[in-house]
RNA sequence: GGAGGGAUAGCGAAGUGGUCAAACGCGGCAGACUGUAAAUCUGUUCCUUCGGGUUCCAUGGUUCAAAUCCAUGUCCCUCCA
């Protein structure tokens, strides 16, 4: 069944909105981050890890599963759902953001985009229709169109080219969409240029999408203001009623700074990343768990936080964990940090709902970074 | 008792007259990471008040110059008796 989107309520002072999101019997408050789980697994979680830190949905990848098992295999299991015994909601990214991180520039062409596989070297060909005939096998709730991430210091007008290309593959994705349980998404593209985001909006929102997200952003080291404009260029020509997905955000900061800009749904791969490197979110910054400090600390990661993590495990333990390379360690941090997400879009939903959210941004940003924070 | 081989920075290991404060790997110490080619990548790792100082088992020697050559000693390994 096809899931439901209503917005509750919008923030008096942003364009922040409350809403909920009905799949099957389930209820998932928005805005809301999910994490990622690229090869039908959020790294070293279990399911039921990833419902005990209260993450609503998931992503996974349809380059990766077309690679490996092949849709052809998830879709025989039963789709992914059965496949990887998650009955949240799964949403799916075209490999569009493969376009960005595997392939070079001059393999984009009017057809789709070639890739070498990253693990054999064959050549590989996507376009628009495979990319959504392999979402489609996979039944995700979520499917995303195909689309041309390019990097932010593309010029102008590469960057046009590419939006009116990408506006011609979702119309492309769209007709060759035949799952009548699945979401299919629109991607806004663009940079941070208002005119070119403005445009990719409407040309998309024309087209007819179930929601619509706004990629090409937080690519190669864009600032922080070009990644919030190319929010609100965007979410301002979105229409209120659809979902809206910061595609790949973010940090917390820019989490907050998203929703004020009316975006619902994030995903990223840091919180599964850090962790894996030993980083920990707590509310005063991050920390480097690796760092010789930490060595003889006895205390919790964060004595706020209610993750399995913190309610169990000390700095000390952890640390230990991470320099004797034992895998537990990155999963202690995993289910911290991704709880660490869960838990700033639950204080998030709360201020929307007292109207609160500017002034829970500036206190958050007083006490993450301290006194001297500056937009990057 | 005899014959060989070896001793290099925290560890392993290159280097066998000057370009050597000494490759490389590990470990250590830090940093990066935003739709996951990411349990990855980068920096740093004798001391220093940044001028310099002190190193390659020890001592003595050869040489303009020694981790590198010679002598003696110490310790380790292999083989033979």
């Amino acid at each position: 069944m096809k899931l439901d989107f209503k917005v509750k309520k919008e923030e008096k002072n942003s364009q922040a909105r409350l809403g909920q999101i009905f799949y099957k019997d389930q209820v998932y408050e928005t805005p809301m981050f999910m994490p990622v789980g690229t090869n039908a697994t959020v790294k070293t979680l279990s399911p039921e890890e990833i419902k005990e830190v209260n993450a609503g949905i998931i992503l996974s990848n349809t380059y990766h599963l077309w690679l490996e098992p092949g849709e052809d295999v998830v879709n025989e299991a039963g789709g992914l759902h059965q496949f990887m015994h998650y009955d949240g909601p799964i949403l799916t990214d075209s490999g569009g953001f493969q376009v960005f991180s595997l392939a070079k520039p001059k393999n984009i062409t009017e057809e789709g985009v070639l890739f070498k596989n990253h693990s054999n070297g064959d050549q590989l060909f996507l376009t628009p229709e495979k990319s959504i005939a392999i979402q489609n096998k996979l039944d995700s709730d979520i499917a995303m169109s195909f689309d041309e991430c390019p990097p932010a210091s593309a010029s102008f007008e590469y960057l046009k080219q590419s939006v009116l290309r990408t506006i011609r593959w979702a119309k492309r994705g769209k007709e060759a969409h035949q799952n009548p349980n699945q979401m299919l998404f629109g991607i806004v593209q663009g940079g941070a240029y208002e005119d070119l985001r403005k445009l990719s909006a409407l040309e998309t929102v024309k087209i007819g999408f179930d929601g619509y997200s706004i990629g090409g952003v937080a690519n190669d080291h864009e600032s922080k203001e070009d990644m919030y404009k190319a929010f609100s260029y965007s979410t301002k020509y979105l229409p209120k009623e659809k979902l809206r997905y910061a595609m790949g955000i973010g940090e917390p900061i820019d989490i907050i700074e998203g929703v004020i800009r009316g975006i619902d749904l994030f995903d990223c791969v840091s919180p599964t990343r850090l962790a894996r490197h030993g980083h920990a979110y707590t509310p005063t910054g991050k920390i480097n768990l690796k760092n010789a400090k930490y060595k003889k600390d006895f205390t919790p990661i964060s004595t706020e936080c209610d993750c399995y993590a913190c309610k169990h495990y000390t700095k000390a333990y952890i640390h230990h964990l991470i320099h004797v390379e034992e895998t537990f360690g990155a999963r202690l941090l995993s289910i911290h940090n991704i709880r660490f997400l869960t838990h700033l879009t639950e204080e998030i939903r709360t201020s929307i709902q007292e109207d609160q959210l500017l002034e829970y941004r500036d206190a958050f940003i007083k006490k993450y970074y301290g006194e001297n924070y500056e937009k990057k």
